[in-house]
DNA sequence: CGACAGTGTGGTAGCACACTGTCGGTGCCCTACT
């Protein structure tokens, strides 16, 4: 199969006359038989890319997509075209819709299934997928493997194991947003063999990037609402709390803001209510947690603020993507205080019940066991996150609902050691990302270079569009012993990369402790940071 | 870790201040209740 295949399915098929380089790209490798991850910005046309090859390929394709609501838009999308029937199996559908979906997958009528990652803890789902032996697995909103994986929603981890058991169909991984690490993450949990990484449009030229310091709460909240008052929506407003979402939307609508909040713990229809009319435009200003967003795609906001930092520059960076997707002007400003680091570390830092992990350890190691099983004396979130632990220290090992000790690994006493110590470092690396939060909103440099620099694209000069180059910032960058994206090694921190660097210090990303800031006046001449060979890389940027 | 609400303390009036406790984000799924 060919280049010329593939185009005349988007056109005959999709109607597409057009489409882009990173696109045709991405659908050759996956018909030669590649695992592909992809990093695009929502509306930059992902879909597409397992739309078309899923055609050529002999054999349906599964699809896991997080959220229901974005299952059933993919769904009614390919109605509109020429493609093979598409259906989704979740708990939002009645019982027969789900058993009907399912016979006309055995049938062979369905090419594109649909499922929620949930839907896979199942054994039978595994097992009628493995009958029709998908040729392409498609994994959406992939750094979900990464945020999310380690407590919130444990069935992105087990993916591997069912793509495993499918007999590795190809894998293509998707998501918006992905730094370095978080790729290494998705390319891990997802058991990815030597995937070939495309990412395209993570500079965003339009979008103004602006922080502002604020001293205490009461003077953030008056800049905030006074700045989202004086701009034209449509607007997002992103907050840290549920209730602050509510009070920002209180304060912005008694100054003539028509303006909402929007979190997760609203009735299912006052969300959908708020989100049509944001999209259709009845809203100017959505006051939101992070739970707004996923799969929004509306190309006109003009500005994305933010009342508090988010725990990471991933987050920050999906979140204000949402702005300026039509190509025209947009602002992004976050006001940031120090304090809210607070939050996300209180976020991150969920402790390790050692108790529990030897509990679990141990009855592991008795007989082997089941989740089910193991979660009849504690909640089944501990557990599969106790379980995760244990596994990515290499003390168990998991297919389907099966648990049991790995022939290698040291008695349970050692296990929660090293289990112990595997947390520490998640928990190191996620403050660490906190830290970066807190150097973006310090830097003296271009914002839009330090931001870029983290997703590993390099920008020449300052970028002349954020707050800091409308400050005249210091010219380009300064010759460096450590160029952006060297490999280099710390005495005591081992192997690193820098991710970016200013005129007096630069920023290393360390395997093991994430993220670390290092004076260059400090280093000078000391031997501790030294500047290792590069080794090869398969990133197209 | 920090914000905020509620309670306690000091010195003898209402109020300022200190201390203590609680809460804080993302979605699916299944079950029990209206």
């Amino acid at each position: 199969m060919s280049e010329r295949d593939l185009v005349r399915t988007a056109e005959e098929v999709f109607g597409w006359t057009e489409l882009r380089d990173e696109q045709l790209l991405a659908m050759r490798h996956l018909l030669d038989g590649r695992d592909v991850l992809v990093v695009m910005p929502t509306g930059a046309g992902k879909s597409a890319i397992y739309q078309v090859p899923a055609i050529l390929l002999d054999g349906p394709t599964v699809v896991v997509s997080p959220l229901i609501a974005l299952q059933r838009d993919q769904v009614t999308a390919l109605r509109t075209t020429n493609a093979p029937p598409a259906a989704a199996v979740n708990s939002a559908q009645q019982p027969e819709a789900n058993e009907q979906a399912w016979q006309a997958f055995a049938d062979g009528t369905t090419e594109y299934l649909f499922l929620s990652p949930e839907q896979l803890a199942a054994g039978t789902t595994v097992e009628r997928l493995r009958q029709r032996r998908p040729s392409l697995f498609v994994v959406d909103e992939a750094h979900c493997v990464s945020a999310w994986g380690h407590d919130f929603r444990p069935d992105y981890l087990r993916l591997r194991h069912v793509i495993e058991q499918l007999g590795r169909p190809v894998v293509l991984a998707l998501t918006a947003t992905a730094s370095s690490p978080v790729r290494a993450d998705v390319a891990e949990h997802l058991g990815l063999r030597d995937p070939v990484v495309i990412v395209a449009g993570f500079d965003r030229p339009n979008l103004h990037l602006t922080v502002r310091q604020c001293t205490d709460e009461d003077d953030r909240g008056r800049a905030v609402t006074e700045w989202v008052t004086e701009r034209a929506g449509p607007g997002l407003l992103y907050a840290a709390t549920r209730k602050d979402t509510e009070r920002y939307a209180d304060e912005l609508a008694a100054k003539g803001v028509r303006a909402a909040a929007f979190h997760a713990g609203m009735r299912a229809a006052d969300r959908r209510r708020v989100q049509d009319g944001f999209m259709r435009g009845d809203l100017d200003v959505v006051a939101a947690t992070s739970a707004f967003g996923m799969g929004i795609d509306k190309p006109d906001v003009r500005f994305v603020a933010h009342a508090a930092t988010p725990g990471s520059l991933d987050a920050y960076y999906q979140e204000i993507g949402r702005a300026g997707r039509d190509g025209e002007p947009a602002e992004v400003i976050l006001f940031h205080r120090p304090e809210d680091q607070g939050l996300q570390r209180f976020l991150t830092g969920r402790k390790v019940d050692r108790e529990c992990v030897r509990e679990v350890a141990e009855a592991v190691r008795r007989s082997g066991t089941t989740l089910a099983e193991l979660t009849r004396d504690h909640s089944r979130r501990k557990i599969t996150a106790i379980v995760n632990l244990l596994e990515s220290a290499g003390i168990v090992r998991t297919s389907r609902d099966a648990v049991r000790y790995a022939d290698d690994a040291p008695p349970p006493d050692e296990a929660v050691e090293a289990a112990a110590q595997q947390a520490e470092r998640q928990v190191r690396r996620d403050r660490s990302r906190i830290e970066v939060m807190r150097e973006y909103a310090g830097t003296r440099g271009c914002r839009r270079r330090f931001l870029l620099g983290y997703f590993g694209q390099e920008l020449d000069g300052p970028c002349g569009h954020c707050d800091r180059c409308d400050e005249g910032v210091p010219g380009s960058s300064p010759a460096s012993d450590y160029p952006p994206n060297c490999s280099v090694r710390h005495e005591k921190w081992g192997n690193g990369v820098v991710v970016h660097h200013e005129d007096d210090r630069i920023m290393v990303l360390f395997d093991d402790v994430g993220y670390k800031t290092l004076s260059l006046a400090a280093l000078s001449g000391t031997g501790i940071l030294t500047v290792q060979p590069r080794s090869g890389s398969s990133d197209t940027e």
